[in-house]
DNA sequence: TTGAAAGCGCTAACAC
DNA sequence: GTGTTAGCGCTTTCAA
């Protein structure tokens, strides 16, 4: 019947030596403020503690260190590890905490939990800091700011909060220059509803520095599917109608080769295809894109990083860019 | 400067009312044991928690209540979120920790990490139990059962702990059943490298049942590519040819699939091909394989809620079978 | 109905 | 070198 062993305390410890807690509490810490151990001593302190096989109390710790080496990866909306860029994420998180020597915990908001829930469970200190998204909601931004809890951001920038970020500049300039060398002088972006983002500046950017036609059309529903307007551009007389559909992401780009593929648009040579995010893909698709990948793990492991640089008073950039690689496949 | 402003305790939320530190516990927490408080005074630290943005300090309440309400999702090697099988789990247990109201920890042991690191940190109390797979290393298993941390497996049963398993049995049954109302009498499996698997078993059994002819293949290098065996196989003559490759998961049948599209194998005309999983897709997959749809993710939450019971003392069933689905595709 | 006191397991001042 | 002491913030007897 599992229940607990009486567990085996640092007083059990110094016990069965025959020594004071805190005898063994700094041998077994390391600690070498406020006197130190004799060798010999501190050998029994050691042997007895492997012995009896003893654990500290991580709460117990916690507590009185006033930290709990723990990091949360918050999501502020219900997550789905489905998605490739989430669970990257994930997996750097869990790596950069592991190199870190932390503890991971995964916090994300269900529908059912409040602004309040959220925070009060943020702030419990059952972690040390946050790591989250810029999509966070403001409300628990504020709280969290004036709670003074160590918080990292990514990807977009943010003037409240330190922030990991990809250099989406140059991803797009890479892009474009490899589309300007294919000879395209006319592309789109397949844009996320929301056009005013970072990076379809960073590709307005790029295609003005080539000097090469450029126009953003928002694909449909969030989710990428092609939309009217941009059946219609699809269908524009060869001088006026784009060569190349750079895309929000890999999952907008494979949405585009699917529909290439039903209305027999040639991939690249009527149409080519960029995506973005280099997202790991299963099974193994048929035609491998051309995206700009994104190293979205090692994003968060770098978060974890400067969260705990953060926590432990150092000082850390607002900004930590993290340098993006053109991967060209059989869309260009 | 990120300096945390001093927490606010429960001390001074009854410094604010004039009351004493219990009283405000005994409101907050909705303890009625040993005596009541009025109900004046029970509103005004009511709200004066409120006001003050008071936050029990998990730490405190853990070592005292010697809970943490806390639940580790532990993989006992490095995790690949990129494999659908681990996301589905990780979102799983993220859901059932919501459920349930606990936190979720997320811990993978990396090389760099021993039996032994796994062990503290699995017994320094951070949690209250641990959801694990069935590839756990014996040594920490015996640690951890002989500490009494509850711990509940998946998915393979075991004699030694509470597990959540799928029916395979059954899931094993309705493919071939499928396969032979299409017509086919002969099959064979694409096993994973161990070729003891209770699912082999399953569809061996299913194949007498059925009457129809079964052998096992163990797909080459662990990752479901085609071995020189299996290639003999396929090239028999048409009476002795199996006419089905039934497969150890998706990732082997999306395999499977692409060597037949290489070597011109029609599907599913001369090889239908079943998977197993029903692991989720990016991007969306040109062929969709018939495959028993396994769900994973109400796996892990299931035994995330297992968990808790177990520590609460409630008593668990040794085995709770989830029920599969089979879901048809093009490849049958 | 309320509060004082003990203590969860540990660390870190300080005194011997 | 070593032990004593005082908490960390909270819950829970127990006495008033």
């Amino acid at each position: 019947v599992p229940e607990f062993n009486s567990r085996i305390t640092l007083k059990d410890v110094a016990k069965k030596v025959g020594v004071s807690v805190n005898a063994a509490s700094k041998v077994l810490n390391n600690t070498r403020s406020s006197g130190q151990v004799s060798q010999a001593t501190r050998g029994l302190i050691l042997e007895a503690a492997r012995e009896l096989g003893y654990q500290p109390h991580s709460a117990a710790r916690s507590l009185v260190r006033r930290r709990s080496d723990v990091v949360a990866l918050y999501f502020d909306r219900i997550m789905d590890t489905g998605e490739p860029f989430t669970a990257a994420l994930i997996e750097g998180a869990e790596l950069g905490c592991r190199r870190r020597q932390q503890s991971l915990l995964l916090y994300s908001r269900g529908p059912e939990q409040t602004v309040d829930d959220a925070c009060r469970k943020l702030l419990s200190g059952i972690a040390d800091g946050i790591v989250t998204d810029s999509w966070l909601d403001i409300a628990i931004m504020d709280r969290l700011l004036s709670a003074g809890i160590p918080v990292i951001q990514y990807p977009e920038s943010s003037p409240r909060l330190p922030c990991v970020m990809v250099d989406e500049s140059t991803g797009a300039r890479q892009a474009v220059a490899h589309l300007a060398e294919r000879g395209h002088r006319r592309f789109y972006f397949r844009s996320y509803p929301r056009v005013d983002t970072y990076r379809v500046q960073s590709y307005a950017n790029a295609a003005k520095s080539f000097g090469i036609e450029f126009s953003v059309i928002p694909a449909a529903d969030g989710y990428g599917f092609v939309s009217d307007a941009e059946r219609e551009l699809l269908k524009l007389p060869r001088d006026k109608r784009p060569t190349a559909a750079v895309c929000w992401n890999d999952e907008f780009a494979f949405r585009m080769v699917n529909y290439c593929i039903e209305n027999n648009i040639r991939i690249p040579g009527e149409l080519a295809i960029v995506g973005y995010d280099g997202a790991r893909t299963f099974p193994e698709p048929v035609v491998k894109i051309t995206t700009v990948d994104v190293p979205w793990t090692e994003v968060a492991s770098r978060a974890v990083s400067l969260l705990v640089d953060v926590r432990d008073g150092k000082d850390v950039p607002m900004e930590t860019l993290l340098p993006v690689t053109l991967t060209v496949g059989d869309t260009t």
